[in-house]
RNA sequence: GGUCGCGUAGCCGAGUGGCUAGGCACAGGUCUGCAAAACCUGCUACAGCGGUUCGAAUCCGCUCGCGACCUCCA
């Protein structure tokens, strides 16, 4: 921790230096998806920006104890509940417990997760299983004197809260403004002021997750979860809050509103919003139909998909671009991403191979020099609001310095021997320990497959001592058919990749 | 309508008062039986119009275009 870190406060909109209230140790929350259904591109991004987040604190030295939730209560409004309005008989035997499908979805956001080298939160928690400390939460802010019950709902006075502390502050709204704003909301006519916001809402004799309340049967609002669940984890204060810019209106808004009532003062000191993947300019959303499930991603199984990308490709893709950007999808851009992905990661495997002997200094001292700098200024850039996109710029620098070594270009005696660890380290701490870059051939099923391949190879380099090119040519373009690409090296060796 | 943000080369995207980011694509070259890869070289942009400044893509103003939030949303 001897290194500054600065980050971009969406609170205060600045950068800041970033002060843990703990000394080594930070606490980080981030909202986590709502299990109503599958995740798509649009989630990757948080969950992979924060991943990104959480790996870097751990390389300062930090512990972090990383809390991302997953909601499972609420609000739905797809199959479980519009199968149980239809209603026909035969449909109820098929509908899904809400539960089957919050249990579906998760263990579908686990998948993806792990696919993307996502490392796991410290603590997971999810919102049903946290009713006790949310209607804990909701009573405390009652009793203050900033919530109302009505009709077996509570809302949170708004209003009232803002006459005393400064609400609207992290999403630059303005009571006076919402308040004008006309919108027709569920529940409209129960509030004092349309701008309160539910604690817990009564549950509709239809709504099928209910629990027990002071207030009658109902189920949390949405933003309590968060508010319970990051004080039961992290205190009534902790360090980072992170999640969709989207989000920061009105839900971390409330959250402030909540925590500052229930505790006596603001909950976050580092509010951290990604900004969102858009498509054809548009934000990638539900409401806008226009989502590319993480499925499909990966499969390639959606019209506007020209090839399946690789989970790791979009990692790649999405770590390209500076968090707080707009990033545009399309396929050309994961192309690329795909591409650059490949030449970086082959790259960082053949330098972690290639070793450097003789005598320790530099034959090339301005190379030399380069290199020192590219690597040192990998730390400057992350401690710089996690500049990722100048990392894998720097990364992309010292990629022809590597591969000239290998190919001879130049000699590995060209950067000092100590320049030479210092980029081998500098590659394996950025690209896998911090970045989360794995390589893309996941199923390790060399064995036999390998054994195949290194016949073939063989049959094929007899044939080319023999210049018979018709046979070797025709062998490596119907394994290139098949997705193994065949590859000469200079040294006279055949490597493979599998497509 | 209110609030906020953005407009960078063919495309994606960093940067943000003087120092050509990077990737992909494209063109030429080296290497190679050929190919691929790799390496070298080239392609030098910041929506428009004013202003501030010795100097602006970067600061200020206006105009145009786009988007986000204001409702569930990562």
């Amino acid at each position: 921790m001897t290194q500054k870190l600065f980050l971009y406060n969406s609170y205060t909109r600045e950068k800041e230096e970033f002060k843990p209230i703990t000394p080594g140790h930070v606490g980080l929350y981030v909202c986590g998806p709502t299990v109503s259904g599958e995740s798509h591109l649009g989630h990757a991004r948080p969950y992979i920006t924060f991943d990104v987040v959480n790996r870097y604190l751990q390389h300062l030295g930090y512990k972090v104890r990383y809390v991302r939730n997953i909601t499972d209560a609420g609000h739905f409004e797809e199959e479980g509940r519009e199968a149980e309005d239809k209603v026909a008989a035969k449909a109820q035997l098929e509908r899904m417990e809400p539960m089957e499908l919050v249990h579906k979805y998760t263990n579908l956001f686990h998948w993806g997760m792990r696919l993307f080298n996502n490392l796991d939160p410290s603590i997971e928690p999810t919102a049903t299983g946290h009713i006790i400390e949310q209607i804990d939460m909701i009573r405390k802010i009652m009793d203050k004197g900033y919530a109302y019950e009505v009709n077996g709902s509570v809302y949170f006075d708004v209003k009232k809260y803002a006459a005393g502390y400064p609400y609207g502050k992290l999403s630059g709204r303005i009571l006076e403004d919402l308040m004008e704003t006309t919108r027709e909301l569920d529940g409209q006519e129960e509030k004092k002021n349309k701008v309160d916001f539910a604690l817990w809402k009564s549950a509709p004799p239809e709504h099928i997750m209910r629990w027990n309340s002071p207030w009658g049967e109902g189920f949390p609002g949405w933003h309590i979860e968060c508010s319970a669940m990051s004080r039961k984890y992290l205190g009534e204060t902790f360090d980072i809050h992170g999640g969709g810019m989207d989000l920061q209106f009105p839900h971390h808004e409330s959250e402030i509103a909540q925590s500052t009532i229930a505790h006596d003062h603001a909950p976050v000191n580092y509010w951290m919003h990604n900004n969102m993947i858009t498509i054809n300019g548009k934000k990638m959303g539900k409401s806008y139909n226009n989502v590319i499930k993480l499925t499909e991603l990966f499969s390639g199984n959606h019209p506007i998909l020209e090839q399946p990308y690789h989970p790791m490709v979009v990692r790649f893709y999405i770590l390209q671009t500076h968090y707080r950007s707009t990033l545009d999808f399309s396929n050309e851009a994961l192309q690329a991403s795909e591409k650059a992905f490949r030449r970086l990661w082959e790259a960082h495997e053949l330098l972690q191979k290639l070793e450097r002997n003789g005598d320790a200094d530099a034959t090339d001292k301005e190379l030399d020099a380069k290199v020192v700098a590219f690597c040192k200024e990998l730390d400057d850039f992350m401690n710089d609001d996690f500049n990722t996109a100048k990392v894998i710029a720097n990364l992309f620098e010292l990629v022809p310095v590597i591969n000239s070594i290998k190919a001879g270009h130049i000699s590995a005696a060209a950067i000092s021997a100590d320049t030479f660890g210092m980029m081998k380290i500098a590659f394996k701490t950025y690209v896998e320990d911090i970045l989360g870059m794995q390589g893309l051939q996941m199923q390790q099923d060399s064995g036999k497959l390998d054994r195949v391949l290194s016949l073939l190879i063989e049959i094929r380099k007899d044939a080319k001592v023999r210049k018979d090119f018709a046979t070797s040519d025709q062998i490596r373009n119907k394994l290139a058919e098949a997705g193994v690409m065949l590859k000469d090296e200079k040294d006279g060796t055949v490597t493979y990749t599998i497509e």
